[in-house]
DNA sequence: ACAAACTTTCATTTTTTTTTGAAACTTTAA
DNA sequence: TTAAAGTTTCAAAAAAAAATGAAAGTTTGT
């Protein structure tokens, strides 16, 4: 297998994992491009390997700034803007984590500490909502703080992770 | 709010989290149904409940049961199957962890590996693009190995990790 | 102040994913 | 057997998500 090759495999892998895990496929793309890019890319480039409108690429890479894991770059003497990816895992690890806690989980806790929250009336069907959605919010809050401890080590934290759970 | 209403919240949220991570919207609304479900559940009250159509009912209970989370049922005198989910939070967990990993991050890694092994020509970009796949291999290979290793723990591996972590 | 270079926005179109529903299939009881 | 009760399948329809592209907006150099 060849550099080019290669590198359109891995860009595709990138997107259909992306895909199947809730983001948009040329998002990921985008991501895994400038992943493996030894320089920033500018949009027409990006327009250009991937092979999509520059509406997409515009949107697709907003989108990627606020998750925190792309950055917009200057380089001196040129008008266009280029971009790079967040190329350290472990941080690109906790900026993914951080965001889906705070757009996703955040939110779902909320809503099953309400619903757990209701006067059961002692029926069995009752009692059983309850029981299984306070556990559920437990379960959910300690898992969201599990995450958020391990990402606080920062550096190397899967590494540390290892040691932690391997001993 | 009152059981209907907190019951119908519960069944939505679940299903847009279901959504936001990769999990089809109506599946993840059948999980959550039977997840707070007291006692079995017929294919026909399912549909009823969530107003959704036989094949999509049929087929959507057919992926639960190969994640392994939703199991058929047989009441004794009656014709119709019933269905109950997994209702151990540490078990469900594990077993949609070791799902996706079968199904999607072993893949990925295979396709790593590949590309990762690429001849480079000594160039920057190709330097630099086995360089970053390695890394990538080695990372996800690592986080997957700990995730094994964590769901091995069987019961109330969340508990046992939170205590590891935090001390 | 202008216009060239570049980026963003968003109504419309395209693609992808999900759902439907009816026919085919299976199982069970008489 | 057979027919009733139930389930599965899958081509077609519907819905949802993503992509396009051109107009509007912004920035920069002269």
């Amino acid at each position: 297998m060849e550099f080019k090759e290669a590198k359109n495999k891995f860009v595709q892998t990138w997107g259909a994992l992306g895909s199947q895990w809730g983001i948009n496929k040329t998002m990921a793309q985008i991501h895994a491009l400038l992943m493996v890019s030894h320089e920033p890319i500018s949009m027409e480039d990006i327009m250009d390997e991937l092979q999509i409108s520059r509406g997409n690429a515009s949107m697709n890479l907003r989108a990627l700034m606020d998750w925190g894991i792309v950055y917009k770059e200057y380089k001196a003497g040129e008008r266009k803007e280029f971009f790079t990816a967040e190329k350290d895992l472990d941080e690109l690890a906790v900026k993914i984590s951080r965001e889906r806690s705070k757009r996703e989980i955040k939110p779902a806790l909320k809503v099953l500490k309400e619903v757990s929250a209701i006067e059961s009336d002692g029926t069995a069907a009752e009692k059983h909502f309850v029981d299984q959605t306070t556990k559920l919010y437990d379960f959910v809050l300690k898992a969201d703080n599990v995450l958020d401890k391990i990402t606080e080590y920062k550096d190397n934290w899967l590494a540390k992770l290892v040691v932690k759970i391997m001993r």
